[in-house]
DNA sequence: GCCGTTTTCGGCCCGACTGTTTTCAGTCG
């Protein structure tokens, strides 16, 4: 899969022309196919293959012959011709937050500059402060955004961000002449990673809201102050920026700051066309520039003639034809999820007893949940013997029969061993409700191996879905290499589910590869993967990703009552 | 460089904040 690595470069290019001071129009559109080619469910080369690049949103002529060039050659022409003008290392210097193009540009020129290391020495000697509109303030904010980029320079899991900024969110309502509170960016679009976190508020008093902000236990370093916006960062290292803004415009403001970027691009552009201008204060008539939406987001998007549509699907990928053509998806919500089909307890690695987490599962209002330790051959993980399953199966079916208003099923989360086969024999299984293959081990396979073993898997009629399919753990690990297409394919040919993992350093399958498999009429269970009955609730990171995979209750199979779930998952026994 | 209910040229978002300046350039979102 080669498409992050054309974005890395399309990015780089779009630096370097920013370094020249080419036109941003132009720049943008190199950074807008570089975003393109990162959110591609599919591999670009198969796009190519079939001579569609220019289908791709924000790739045109010249950047389909770009793209095209790098695979015949693992190379772009363009791009090494800007290199020969412009040294590499310049673009890492823009990596250092309030450094832009023309501070890098600046230091190359005066003192040639072109690494991280050089730039934290020559700040450190005093000699960026001879440097035109270069003080010492300057010095020391670029000695301290060093700092930040070397501590953090990734995004971090959603699952990681929710619980600090709910944290903030509950500091500011309780601030005094505190209004409206909401998170905005792509944690409100419940994104698999996050970059930083954006707070909007309305108050009667900003500067005690911002105090208050300033001022949290969470805060590490305060940033910049003012009277409508302030920016921090956090003890985690990431960045969080809060926004007081009129009651009158919260409903544009919170539009404009949920984002995305190319959502608003498109929404605004069609404003335009209506004659009307979008921005964060409200919808004005381009005319006489009279007011005539704000508080609400609902007005907002009423405004250019649209129904409201959900921050999850504002991505620019097809939302607003479908919003236009009234054809939005009445998306999947956590009152929908009747059941969790995937959790550990003592028997393998997790921590709880399996009646510990029926309880547990209850009190989130669950009709049934599915109890699936691993098999025996991952020792690490307590892998459970034969007999200990069949013991296992006997124990669980007591503990349904006990327990009122919840049901507990047994199922495994068997592995997939290196040749396809399964970590349990047939007969063992069948007696389960539920089996989830997955992969464990032997993760460095090529991509026609790794996809052949699961596929062969998904071939066994006993194999209720595939748990975890891309194996990737976020800022941890690659997924391993597998041909998510045939996977959607053969899942459709066998009936065989796919697995949503709702951990939040997996999130696997992902939003996009979740949407494909909607597009080939493959359902998906949302399963937490619970190891505690705390866990259990990353169901709602699991239903976040559906949602930004446009899935609808009926392409979720743990929306269905109980009777219906258990046909469901005899289907593909065939009775 | 892309794109089209203003279609093959001429648009493409724009306001807030900082640090330096003495009226604004650079950066960010």
């Amino acid at each position: 899969m080669k498409n992050l690595e054309i974005a890395a470069l399309f990015n780089e290019i779009a630096d370097l022309l920013e370094i020249k001071g080419e036109s941003t129009f132009r720049v943008n559109a190199y950074r807008r196919a570089a975003r393109s080619l990162e959110n591609l469910a599919e591999d670009v080369e198969a796009v190519a293959d079939r001579g569609e690049l220019d289908q791709i949103p924000g790739v045109g002529k010249s950047l389909a012959e770009k793209i095209s060039e790098y695979l015949r050659t693992g190379k772009i022409g363009y791009h090494q011709e800007l290199l020969r003008e412009l040294p590499h290392g310049i673009t890492t210097l823009m990596r250092v937050p309030g450094l832009g193009p023309k501070t890098a540009l600046l230091l190359y020129e005066h003192l040639g500059i072109t690494t991280l290391d050089q730039l934290e020495q020559a700040a450190r000697e005093g000699r960026l402060r001879g440097l035109p509109r270069m003080g010492k303030k300057t010095e020391e904010n670029i000695l301290r955004g060093i700092e930040q980029v070397r501590r953090q320079s990734t995004r971090l899991p959603l699952g990681a961000v929710l619980p600090v900024a709910e944290e903030l969110v509950a500091a500011l309502r309780e601030a005094r002449g505190v209004g409206e509170v909401s998170v905005a960016g792509s944690l409100r679009r419940m994104r698999d990673t996050i970059g930083d976190i954006d707070v909007l508020v309305t108050a009667s008093r900003p500067e005690h809201a911002m105090e208050v902000f300033t001022t949290h236990p969470l805060v590490a370093q305060v940033l910049s102050r003012g009277t409508t916006r302030s920016s921090v960062v956090l003890r985690n290292g990431m960045q969080a920026d809060l926004r007081v803004v009129e009651r009158s415009s919260f409903g544009a403001a919170l539009q404009y700051f949920t984002g995305s970027k190319d959502h608003n691009v498109k929404l605004r552009e069609r404003a335009v066309r209506m004659g009307l201008k979008v921005n964060e204060y409200g919808v004005f008539r381009a005319e006489d520039d009279r007011r005539v939406a704000g508080r609400t987001e609902e007005e907002v998007y009423a405004a250019v003639k649209l129904p409201w549509i959900p921050p999850e699907l504002r991505e620019d990928q097809g939302e607003i034809e479908a919003a236009e053509r009234g054809k939005l998806p009445r998306l999947v919500t956590r009152e929908d999820i009747r059941g969790d089909l995937h959790m550990h307890t003592k028997w393998s690695d997790g921590q709880a007893t399996a009646e510990e987490m029926a309880h547990a599962a209850r009190q989130l209002g669950y009709e049934y949940i599915c109890i699936t330790d691993h098999s025996q051959s991952l020792k690490f993980a307590g892998g459970v013997s034969i007999d200990d399953l069949r013991d296992h199966i006997r124990q669980v079916r007591r503990l349904s029969e006990r327990l009122d208003g919840i049901t507990v099923l047994i199922g495994s989360e068997v592995d997939i061993l290196a040749d396809g086969t399964l970590d349990y024999p047939d007969e063992v299984l069948r007696e389960l409700d539920v089996v989830i293959a997955s992969v464990h081990s032997r993760f460095r396979m090529d991509t026609q191996a790794m996809t052949d073993r699961i596929l062969r898997a998904m071939r066994n009629r006993y194999v209720t879905m595939i748990g975890h399919p891309t194996g990737r753990l976020l800022g941890q690990r690659d997924p391993y290499s597998v041909d998510v297409e045939r996977l959607v394919a053969g899942a459709r040919e066998t009936g065989t589910i796919l697995e949503l993992n709702a951990q939040p350093d997996r999130l696997d399958l992902k939003d996009a590869h979740v949407r494909l498999a909607k597009e080939h009429g493959v359902q998906v269970a949302i399963g937490t993967d619970a190891h505690s009955p705390a866990e259990l609730r990353f169901m709602e990171f699991g239903v976040g990703t559906a949602r930004r995979g446009w899935l609808e209750p009926q392409d979720v199979v743990n929306t269905l009552p109980l009777k219906k779930l258990l046909a469901r998952l005899r289907q593909k026994r065939g009775g």
